[in-house]
DNA sequence: TTGTACGCGTTATCAG
DNA sequence: CTGATAACGCGTACAA
């Protein structure tokens, strides 16, 4: 069993035999340095460096019982939200000697079985609302281990972090009809494509009850820049009557007010237009876009930090976390 | 050894022993169903289902070692480029079965060990050349797993994939002298910051000698927002002389172009700004923003289509794969 | 302080 | 077509 510099990659037994120490010595160099001799310890660890060992995880994985790592599931990373959600919660999760996997599920056929394989590779897995994965699926890695959702509203059988919706559409809506006394506003977005969404738009629809208007139904888009056009169209052309659109994202709202402008209608005179997300972009344009801001990088880090609490204490009681969310008020409203 | 449901999550023995068949069936019913009668599949798959049987990915990699993950070493996500890439990245790992695990090294302190560590998890990894990580470091993985750079034009001895810098830097300021007929050019980013900025900056110089003109020293500044103020100042108080800022990238001259207007300083009528990355702020921006686009998304996925073949073939003789990129020209330049 | 020996959960080889 | 069994590489009681 004691091969040397013939073998493939260095083991742990390559070093331990190089250095003329067990493997559990090498073991707990590397672990526990202090409850090894001084000399020793040097030894070994020179031939490490020698041998360039590193630790195989799976082997450690295998041995500690834990993958010492997460799989976060999302959609996508366009747009600044899932990117900032990710920074968040790969600090969250290194901060407890974790490593991230990411599953980026668009335009994948079978995410059920990556979900699934994932949960075969990792402590713990959160999973984006707008990811399309069956409930049977959801249900399977759940009995493996702990599942937390993402902005998912509704299904509240699974812990999730959501950040409010519902009373931030509802403040916005009513700034606009409050403070710049719109009438006919339509929201841009479709409600059942995800549950932020549904929330964003019944607070549309909660807005306009208290004012006593009755709000007219969604105008249909995803969150991509690409349906900006096709509803800017639709106002272009008559075919849609509003002087006020409460778009579902940023990307959406900038598109649809790019789009508009270059047919010479107005924003904000003619139109007020918003979005939600609060991106780098909505600061840059002119106007200014008036949006939601979101606290998505101290969400994704909480989210984390949840993880490995439920981690270490499975039988921690589960509770639905609501963060909060800030109107930012710029100029595509109509403000000065 | 045959325990039941009484056990913890459940193995390949829990289903073999409810199944009435060994450990070998159940793997096989998995991997190659085919080479089993279907009765019998069928019999173990019902289990599998019962008992939400998940493969161990740990025991698995062991096994058949390979990690069946690729290493992806970033300094943040901010901004559109990261995202893209490693959008790109995963599709491509993916299509060949392997999963991301990304690593964020900004605001780490160790983040030599982290990416050792990371080293023993993965099959291969890709470190972004603006990570600082030891060159010992570099040369302790590379003898376990293959590394691709990215982005990091020089350090020649790890192959590496880089979008063209020199030309386009040198085209877009040949631009700014030849039509807009701009004489006191600064490049804004700190060269020694990272390969790509580097070599802009060469570019940069390079316009210059071939108009005949001297290249000014560049004004540093990292990739962020935040330096945007300051350089914007240094030009409204006259610290700083030019009629044309040639920035590292888009968020630095979009923060730069709105804190000049904010200023007094009509851009481009007084000063060209440009940027580099074309992200999505840089078309909604008044100016539009004129700057270079990567196919950043493209690129991502050929070093993970490379990462593979280096994988299946690690005597494949390495070269530097080299991408190009296109001017794109709005109005911050002082077109029309 | 150090070493022996076993377990971790899969895959794969080789008999049957 | 199916079953025993040996790796795979590491951590860790337990023993010395």
């Amino acid at each position: 069993m004691s091969s040397d510099g013939t073998g493939r990659r260095p083991t742990i037994y390559s070093v331990a035999d190089r250095a003329q120490v067990s493997i559990a010595t090498v073991s707990r160099v590397l672990r526990r340095p202090d409850e090894v001799r001084p000399a020793t310890r040097d030894r070994v660890l020179q031939v490490v460096d020698e041998l360039g060992y590193v630790p195989d995880g799976a082997a450690r994985s295998l041995a500690v019982k834990s993958h010492e790592a997460h799989g976060l599931v999302l959609p996508e990373l366009g747009g600044p939200y899932y990117a900032d959600l990710l920074t968040g919660y790969e600090q969250g999760a290194a901060d407890g000697g974790a490593s991230v996997v990411v599953l980026l599920t668009d335009g994948k056929a079978d995410v059920d079985l990556l979900v699934r394989r994932l949960a075969g590779r990792v402590d713990g897995i959160v999973l984006m609302g707008a990811v399309q994965v069956a409930p049977t699926t959801v249900a399977a890695i759940r009995r493996k281990l702990p599942v937390l959702g993402l902005a998912n509203s509704h299904e509240e059988s699974v812990e999730s972090f959501v950040t409010e919706n519902v009373h931030s559409a509802e403040e916005l809506t009513r700034h606009l009809v409050e403070v710049h006394g719109r009438r006919r506003l339509r929201f841009v977005g479709s409600p059942d494509i995800a549950d932020d969404v549904h929330d964003r738009y019944a607070g549309f629809v909660a807005a306009h009850q208290a004012a006593g208007l009755e709000a007219a139904p969604p105008v249909p888009a995803t969150f991509r820049e690409e349906d900006g056009p096709r509803v800017a169209a639709l106002l272009l052309e008559g075919e849609l009557e509003a002087d006020a659109l409460v778009c579902a994202n940023d990307e959406l709202a900038l598109s649809v007010m790019r789009h508009l402008s270059a047919g010479g209608v107005s924003v904000p005179d003619q139109v007020s237009v918003t979005g939600w997300d609060d991106g780098m972009a909505a600061r840059y344009v002119t106007p200014g876009l008036t949006t939601v801001s979101q606290p998505v990088r101290e969400l994704g880090r909480q989210v984390a930090v949840r993880m490995r609490a439920l981690l270490e204490d499975p039988t921690s009681v589960p509770e639905q976390h609501l963060l909060p969310t800030t109107l930012v008020v710029r100029q595509s409203c109509g403000c000065p």
